[in-house]
DNA sequence: GTGAAGGGCCAC
DNA sequence: AAACGTGGCCCTTCAC
């Protein structure tokens, strides 16, 4: 396919170029690095097109040896990428509008993401890729060459070959779109696209802004768990060599006390009756009667501590910024929620020695807000059942007035042993939770496991109807949605049991935890539009709760935006049940 | 050497 | 022996 472009190397071309494609509604946008990450590499090309025209700006004219961000010729540029008039698509546009917004010192208005586009169509189904060329593939039936996509950026002179390559990316962008479209209207998908494109920006921000980590805590942090960790492991291999007959002739015979197998093997040699797994879960019921097994469980948890949550964080830390600027995957999974990994920002232990490593610069705060209980009001508004709605509306414990009800008696009779039956029944419920399992993880029988089941089921009737009709719905509608209308599609085996429970569960599932996200993700853009002219800065996202940090002296007005925009957004989504925020300002990420 | 799979475990 | 949902990361093991 032969293509008009134009490439623009100087102010005058680019103040014409730009004036030429500002009548356009859908510009195709799309840039070329020298490097995956824009604080190691220079931004080379920008390129737009309204499908028939397309300027290719070679920024390597620009900026006069010094910053792009200061250099006034770009300002058409600048204007044009800014305007919420002319949409802007571009597949994975994170990674442009990051770019962008580093180099030139603009957020880019009106994203559309083919690529955001393309993984809702597909709604958790199957095995399609979503690269542009896969997507321009499947939904053009056309072949994209993107074999200079990985060539050198930083030459001199680019090769006649590099500079049609990037026309043609964005180019052909706008096409694509319109057929991405006619799927996303169809199916009813387009209330979702806009919440997701809306929050590009502000994700692209938030890898740029990065989250402080205070290195001398967390090396201080890793030091005491190493001591522990030398000091379980030398304990476990005395008591594990005990088992062997000849260790104390040659000494202690070493085993991989990360090897699960010759772990187990030494187990077995010491007479203990081992399960089929050796997870933490089925060796706690053993620790009491085998002091080794205890030691494992020590020895593994220390072990975790010190080599997920090592050194390994530490080299993340940027040296431009000190800070980590973590990957966050706008749909991480079908339901619509966040994924974040290098590292993932979403794992961190929840105790206060790690979580205080995260913390503020000097003069700095951060606000932290998350949404109480986010997830059962959700299944409230859902459900519309009554009594459910009513606990909510008190404004009490949530979880003791579950018990309460559960259990006919007052809120304030409620045992803390009934309060943690609630909330663990509160929690099961959202995740499809059956009778075995409940009794397990409380030490029921199960008869009596499935009495308490009927009891909480019969509190709350509606809610037991509307699991069951997820529950029945997935096997001939085998789709389910969230409230901004997020798609997830199944394909199971109806004749395997347990794939249909699996279904049948992620049916109760998914529009509850998808919905979360919506909210989220609403709040996100929300939030991104309150912070404007502040000094706020969005540093990180754990689910239901987000993080900003801002200068100590905004702080109060800054938790009041934060707070107010989470309710909004969870209004927005959750009609029939108040939402409730709880914010706080702090010197680092602990409660 | 590299990569996939599986076990295990951290978060919400 | 997880029939409780969603992720990512570390380690070992094993195939290529």
């Amino acid at each position: 396919m032969e293509i008009y472009f134009q490439l623009v190397r100087d102010a005058e071309g680019l103040k014409t170029a730009c004036e030429e494609l500002s009548n356009a509604r859908f510009l195709g946008f799309d840039v070329e690095t020298t490097d995956l990450d824009p604080y190691k590499g220079d931004l080379r090309l920008v390129q737009l097109s309204d499908g028939a025209n397309t300027k290719v700006i070679d920024l390597k004219a620009f900026g006069g040896g010094g910053s792009l961000a200061a250099d006034p010729s770009l300002a058409p540029l600048r204007e044009l990428l800014a305007s919420n008039a002319q949409t802007k698509i571009a597949h994975n546009a994170k990674f442009d509008t990051k770019w962008v917004r580093h180099h030139l010192g603009t957020e880019v208005g009106g994203v559309y993401d083919t690529y955001l586009a393309s993984i809702l169509i597909s709604a958790g189904e199957g095995e399609r890729r979503h690269g542009l060329a896969d997507v321009v593939q499947y939904f053009l039936g056309r072949t994209l060459d993107k074999s200079e996509q990985v060539s050198d950026w930083g030459v001199d002179e680019l090769s006649h070959s590099q500079v049609e390559y990037a026309a043609k990316d964005a180019a052909i962008m706008p096409e694509v779109r319109e057929k991405l479209e006619e799927r996303i209207s169809a199916d009813g998908l387009t209330e979702v696209l806009r919440l997701e494109n809306e929050c590009v920006m502000p994700i692209a921000e938030m890898e740029l802004n990065g989250f402080y980590l205070d290195r001398e805590r967390w090396q201080e942090q890793l030091d005491r768990v190493r001591v522990l960790q030398k000091k379980a492991g030398d304990e476990l291999q005395d008591m594990l060599a005990a088992g062997v007959a000849q260790a104390s002739l040659f000494g202690r015979t070493e085993i991989n006390l990360d090897s699960q197998a010759q772990v187990t093997d030494a187990l077995l040699n010491l007479g203990v009756p081992m399960p089929n797994t050796t997870r933490a879960w089925e060796l706690q019921p053993l620790a009491e009667q085998y002091p080794v097994v205890a030691k494992l469980l020590e020895y593994r948890s220390v072990a975790k501590a010190a080599q997920s949550f090592g050194d390994n964080i530490l080299e993340f830390i940027e040296p431009k910024t000190g800070r980590i600027h973590a990957d966050f995957r706008q749909i991480g999974a079908p339901t619509g929620r966040f994924s974040c990994s290098s590292p993932n920002l979403q794992q961190i232990p929840h105790e206060a020695e790690y979580r205080r490593c995260f913390r503020a610069p000097d003069g700095r705060k951060l606000v932290i807000a998350d949404y109480s209980q986010i997830e059962l009001r959700i299944l409230a508004d859902f459900s519309e059942d009554k009594q459910f709605i009513e606990a909510f509306e008190s404004g009490q414990d949530f979880h003791s007035a579950t018990a309460a009800q559960v259990f006919g008696i007052a809120a304030d009779d409620v045992t803390p042993d009934q309060r943690s039956f609630a909330k663990r029944l509160n929690f099961g419920v959202v995740y499809g939770i059956g009778a075995s399992r409940f009794a397990s993880m409380t030490g029921l029988t199960l008869a009596e496991a499935e009495n308490t089941l009927r009891k909480y089921f019969a509190t709350y009737p509606r809610m037991d109807d509307w699991l069951r009709t997820q529950a029945r719905n997935i096997i001939t509608e085998r789709q389910t949605r969230t409230k901004s209308g997020r798609l997830a599609k199944f394909n199971f085996d109806e004749n395997d049991r347990s794939s249909v429970g699996a279904a049948q569960r992620y049916a109760k599932n998914m529009p509850i935890q998808g919905t979360s996200a919506d909210i989220l993700k609403r709040a996100l853009r929300l939030l991104h539009d309150d912070l404007r002219g502040t000094s706020g800065k969005l540093v990180n996202i754990v689910h239901d709760e987000i993080i900003v940090e801002c200068d100590a002296a905004e702080s109060e007005m800054i938790s009041e935006k934060l707070g107010s925009a989470m309710l909004r957004a969870g209004r927005d989504f959750v009609k029939r049940v108040p939402i409730k925020v709880d914010a706080h300002v702090a010197d680092d990420w602990t409660k």
